[in-house]
DNA sequence: CTTGAATATAACCGATAGGTAATATAACTG
DNA sequence: CAGTTATATTACCTATCGGTTATATTCAAG
């Protein structure tokens, strides 16, 4: 099975995170957004729903897929380590900008 | 060109980084960790390169590889719209704790 | 129990990625 | 400049991935 950068490396997959990140969605709307094949729509839900990305919800015909947080959070996890690179940088840049006097119009 | 989750991916590129984030490295000091060919390597370090996860610095026929913090800043700014999803759970937890009596012996 | 709607799965295809071995390049060493 | 070291590039092979079309499944409606 994919990792979870695999999952998040595929284009199409990504935006409909993004989609889903609005609210829950059916596959035929995830359809017409993405403006790919229904196939190809759903197997790209399998891949999400395998990495648990996403639940599906059943209601007659209809599948309502939502967001899962799960995987995400891993991503930032992972992230963690990495962070000591710029946050130093970034509160330097907090601090510059506390220290600069009020003046809202730049 | 791949685009920055393509190149995490790669389960090797993402040891590469794991170790630069330890200290600058040279190629074939990378080529020992990996256990995996020099051309191999080679190969993902320009892929690194590339997308700017790490610079070159060259010493004689020596190229030390060091990390780059952009790509990794841009992933945890694709992550920040997502982060909602556990945000609250996380201030939750946080909240629970604070209220709790200090008892480290738990 | 047939029909239609919504979704999933299967079979197939072309492009791409990552691995290796072979070769090229570049720089120091004498 | 010949030899050696360190790295990059090339050529090639195979596996995998994402797309499509065709087909199966599931459920509601009549």
């Amino acid at each position: 099975m994919a990792t979870t950068f695999d999952v998040l490396a595929e284009p199409t997959r990504r935006r409909i995170l993004d989609l889903l990140l609005e609210r829950p969605r059916s596959v035929g709307e995830l359809v017409d957004q993405l403006g790919l094949s229904q196939p190809g729509t759903s197997k790209h839900l399998r891949v999400l729903r395998d990495n648990g990305f996403v639940r599906v919800r059943q209601d007659a015909q209809r599948r309502w897929y939502e967001l899962r947080p799960e995987p995400l959070e891993e991503i930032d996890a992972w992230l963690a380590p990495y962070r000591r690179l710029w946050a130093s940088r970034l509160d330097a840049l907090e601090r510059h900008l506390d220290s600069m006097p009020d003046d809202d119009a730049g």
